[in-house]
DNA sequence: GGAACGATCTGC
DNA sequence: CAGATCGTTCCC
């Protein structure tokens, strides 16, 4: 699985970005277990000024330029969590922001994290939220409990949307947002 | 030291 | 559409 999980991540985040489409992320807290799958993913490459990455290494961004496979987590807007897939090689600051998961199991403990019955999921936000992700989590080998990645098949390119990302207000125009075709969870159509 | 600004979400 | 709410970054 480790083995699995370095071969996707070895390309660059606009890669794997759309590739991640369909994969498990499985969370493990107090003995419970979440799953979601992955819907909708961003990619932010180091060369992008819409990336945290895009002025170099800092104490915030350093987990971006380390190993594939580890999570980039950042707190932002004072209150929210948003959790990253590191991607590249070491040294290169790049990663793919995980937008909105489908729940599969344990929506009733999303519930209670979330605090409210609907929208457990559909951002970024609010998955972290959804699955207790935050800062402790920073740096977590995605391959190790208790949050781990779960490579699916690559979904064919009909099943998938490529369009512009959302909420940033530079680099506007590059298309590195997708998610699946049809799909409910998606955070936005 | 200080100010500006978020890869967002919620409720009005 | 504005408010919440605070860490990070950058400038003086």
């Amino acid at each position: 699985m480790t083995q699995n999980l370095n071969i996707l991540l070895n390309g660059t985040a606009e890669e794997t970005a759309p590739r991640l489409l369909g994969s498990l992320l499985t969370r493990e807290i107090d003995g419970q277990k979440l799953v979601g799958r992955i819907v909708e993913t961003e990619a932010y490459g180091q060369t992008d000024a819409a990336s945290h990455s895009c002025r170099g290494e800092t104490p915030r961004t350093r987990v971006m330029f380390g190993p594939a496979g580890r999570a980039y987590i950042y707190f932002t807007y004072g209150m929210h969590y948003c959790f990253n897939i590191v991607t590249g090689a070491e040294g290169y600051g790049c990663g793919v922001l995980i937008r909105a998961l489908e729940p599969l199991e344990g929506s009733e403990i999303m519930q209670r994290n979330r605090g409210r019955g609907d929208q457990l999921t559909n951002g970024p936000a609010k998955l972290c939220q959804a699955f207790n992700i935050d800062m402790a989590l920073s740096g977590h080998n995605l391959a190790e409990p208790p949050l781990q990645l779960e490579l699916g098949k690559q979904l064919p390119n009909e099943d998938i949307v490529q369009t512009t990302r959302i909420g940033i207000t530079k680099a506007i125009d590059v298309p590195w947002r997708f998610y699946i075709k049809n799909n409910q969870f998606v955070s936005k159509l």
